[in-house]
DNA sequence: GTCTATACGAAGATAGAC
DNA sequence: GTCTATCTTCGTATAGAC
């Protein structure tokens, strides 16, 4: 189906370029099919092709989420952190995450912008729930989900900007003792 | 002098909109000169102005946080989310980090991009030197430097997407307490 | 040296031919 | 239902009048 990769294409446009600079002509060359047929496809324009795009990159970090942390948090945590590893290292640097790109450029994209939220708050819920089930109270596991993913994403961006891995390992080595420590003063 | 102020205003522009939709037509309107001006001020162009204004919000941070620091790392670190958490309110959450907005725009920009990456490591340094200063041990201090910023980025875009304080509180919260238990452990 | 006017390309979006 | 051709606007950049 054509629809699917245009999307796809779209979200990995966007984590490369950013939001702006993705134009919806490429989307559609990169998807082989003609510009008129993206508006046929989205008749929201870009916003909603954008929006489409960062619910497709939440639910393909949600499922990866979901299967790892199945068996625990730690394993969930190193699963996250290794995707943005192979993102890095897949594109020598030169993509991120397309939710965060979304994010950062305010714009006409409302659609795009809730979606944007509703995946942060997703993945935060998930890790969160993770870590309450492994006796870490509430309010700790959400206040811990959300540095866990504040702080992957902001080393994304310091490694692109870098262009060295170094920032994403120092994040995940700090955190994964933290959240060793603080797993098993609860358990 | 008018060329701060064209500076200035493409660093807001840019911490808003991204560096894409930072369009220098809009930034010499905003600053009240020509368009003609702007590329006598800065022959290199767009690169040139958005890597002058990467440099100029790295100065302002950098000068912050070496003020804050000489009280010590936690009050450094306190300053630095107090600075976002400013950023966000005073925008109604429509601003972000401009040092940040470049990094995740691959484009052709790459004095900015440059300007980008070392931003983020002067901030690291201090930040590193401060807790080195009161006994962590280099390596440690350089994980922890780099897991604040990254983590204070990325809470900023979470902020914004969310148009809540609550995730940076959230990581705010949780840093402050593995600062104060890791330089405590070493005094 | 400042600024007006413009060249040139590409963007989002749509109308209408097949 | 698919795609081509086009409208309109805006981008970077520059040439040349004051």
């Amino acid at each position: 189906m054509s629809r699917q990769q245009i999307v796809a294409g779209a979200a990995d446009m966007m984590r490369r370029r950013g939001l702006n600079a993705t134009s919806i002509r490429e989307v559609a060359k990169h998807a082989g099919t003609p510009l008129g047929s993206t508006y046929h496809y989205f008749p929201g324009g870009k916003d909603q092709l954008a929006a489409e795009a960062v619910r497709l990159s939440e639910e393909i970090v949600a499922t990866l989420l979901a299967e790892k942390l199945r068996q625990g948090p730690a394993e969930g945590v190193a699963a996250f952190f290794a995707l943005w590893r192979e993102v890095l290292a897949g594109t020598e640097f030169k993509a991120g995450c397309p939710v965060l790109a979304v994010a950062v450029e305010e714009a006409d994209h409302p659609e795009a912008l809730k979606a944007s939220a509703e995946a942060f708050r997703a993945w935060s819920k998930q890790l969160a729930a993770s870590l309450a089930e492994h006796g870490v109270g509430a309010r700790r596991a959400a206040q811990l989900a959300t540095l866990l993913i504040a702080s992957a994403e902001g080393a994304v961006v310091m490694c692109r900007a870098q262009r060295s891995i170094q920032p994403l390992d120092d994040v995940a080595a700090e955190l994964t003792a933290l959240l060793e420590a603080t797993i098993a003063a609860r358990t």
